[in-house]
DNA sequence: AATATTGATATGTTTTAACACATCATAGAA
DNA sequence: TTCTATGATGTGTTAAAACATATCAATATT
């Protein structure tokens, strides 16, 4: 059903959103396809190590292996640093307002 | 010159020797051959992440993506879960010592 | 010396991710 | 409505992982 860890599935989309990247923008900016990155959103790609680390990195994301019992920790971790955020790289879009404002 | 993380690679060559196993044993139980097995310890391999899971499983790693600014607290966790033990299967070969032992 | 185990390599085949496209429906904005 | 951006989907091609299998040079082990 989904090759990849629903952790990192989610992870994924939630960095991309939380960026406010579309597709298209993490495609240019990673070099993976948007069309892969579309159907790696939706699990239906067993992909290679290093597509999954250029997404990451474009994401501000690392990508490793913790002991199993040193998951809950780590996942606490994980959560505490969603929050706060501190350096949040927001983009903003903030009005694109391109050429004739003429209104 | 290697597609994947040191960390990972390091992990998953540590994990293997913590747990006694041969390239052939993980081969065995992970069901990745172990002519790949080497090929990807020796950082040669883009490999599948489906790959990637089903070594970590065997060796009770696992593979998730954090936000890079978690990543030195989540090592320094790592680090401290490395040498206690408390639950470390060590597996034992303890003598084979198969067979006819007649000489 | 003979045997077994380890990790590293090699070859030939099959499978499939990655790619470059292009298209499509939906949703918002002009 | 028209235009644009989004995410999802499809097709054909290519590069490469995954596979089975076999071999090899070093170490152990007997």
């Amino acid at each position: 059903m989904s090759y990849i860890t629903d952790q990192i599935l989610e992870s994924l989309r939630e960095a991309r959103a939380r960026k406010g990247f579309s597709q298209r923008e993490l495609s240019a900016r990673s070099g993976v396809p948007q069309s892969h990155i579309s159907k790696i959103e939706s699990g239906g790609v067993d992909l290679r190590v290093s597509s999954l680390i250029a997404l990451a990195r474009v994401l501000d994301l690392e990508l490793f292996v913790a002991p199993k019992k040193s998951v809950p920790a780590i996942k606490s971790i994980i959560r505490s640093a969603k929050g706060h955020d501190e350096d949040e790289e927001q983009v903003t879009p903030a009005y694109s307002l391109d050429g004739d404002a003429d209104e």
